[in-house]
DNA sequence: CAATAGTTTAGAACAATTATAATGTAGAAA
DNA sequence: TTTCTACATTATAATTGTTCTAAACTATTG
């Protein structure tokens, strides 16, 4: 929730220069309260909606890597057709439904802390990520 | 580890026609001690490498599916740019290597219990999967 | 056998993503 | 302010993984 102005700052700030364009998706993007996910075609759509100049598609992909490359975004694996990216970068966990393909987080501190009773040799654990696949409850 | 006539049964059984491609394919995705994950161009290789006469990818990828839909391959969403296929259909966890692009399973039982504090009104959990995203370890 | 439904195949089509290369622009230097 | 330059945007082409098509082939049944 952030106006554009401090938009340009966090942008300057990472190195990267506060185009109408990078401006334009960070609101698009960030100034809502609640995260989202989102593919780079729902995201043209969201752009498209408040805004009437266009951004071409090389840009938004551009955006979105660079985005993410600098922690703004972080790509979640759920499908192999489209990358899906999520606006909540804290580390959390995923419910997701097959059927009407939805994903809504869950909260880290709704996951009680998984025992990994395992390990590589060398490696070290970077992260643990829940994937709660569910389905209609018809009972 | 089954000889060709007990993936002609099983094939047949599934009804599925036990052609001489399903059961190539058979060979090199079951004909083994480990399980494993790979690739359709994975596979696609393998495949040459067992066999002179080629299977058209097409039919690789037809196979693919249709083994995953009867349940003796696994989709694993780790990358959006390709999908990745599991030969281990036993509910279980993994490990994966950003860096090597590596990928690794996690035993059910090495994982202790994963309690979720939430939930979703009408629905009902599937399955509970965790991905432990690993790096080196250079301490 | 002959008939038929299922299968394989080469290649076309498709969709998501990335590369290209020309044009535009933000920011710094003069 | 004007000029310069590296960075950014754009339209479009290229690439890639995957699916579709429609013709040829084959396992199975009668
Ligand atoms: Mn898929
Ligand atoms: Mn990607
Ligand atoms: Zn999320
Ligand atoms: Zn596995």
């Amino acid at each position: 929730m952030l106006n554009n102005s401090q938009y340009i700052k966090k942008l300057r700030n990472s190195g990267l220069r506060p185009t109408k364009q990078r401006i334009k998706i960070c609101e698009v993007l960030f100034n809502t309260d609640k995260t989202f996910h989102f593919t780079i075609n729902e995201l043209v759509t969201r752009i498209s909606k408040v805004s009437d100049d266009k951004i071409s598609l090389a840009t938004v992909y551009n955006t979105v890597h660079s985005f993410k490359k600098k922690g703004y975004l972080k790509e979640i694996p759920i499908n192999s057709d489209q990358s899906y990216f999520d606006t909540n970068t804290s580390h959390h966990h995923h419910f997701y439904d097959e059927g009407q393909k939805n994903l809504i987080d869950i909260d880290d501190a709704d996951v009680e802390p998984v025992k990994i009773n395992t390990k590589i040799p060398g490696k070290r654990i970077k992260s643990v990520e829940v994937l709660v696949k569910v389905e209609d409850d018809k009972s």
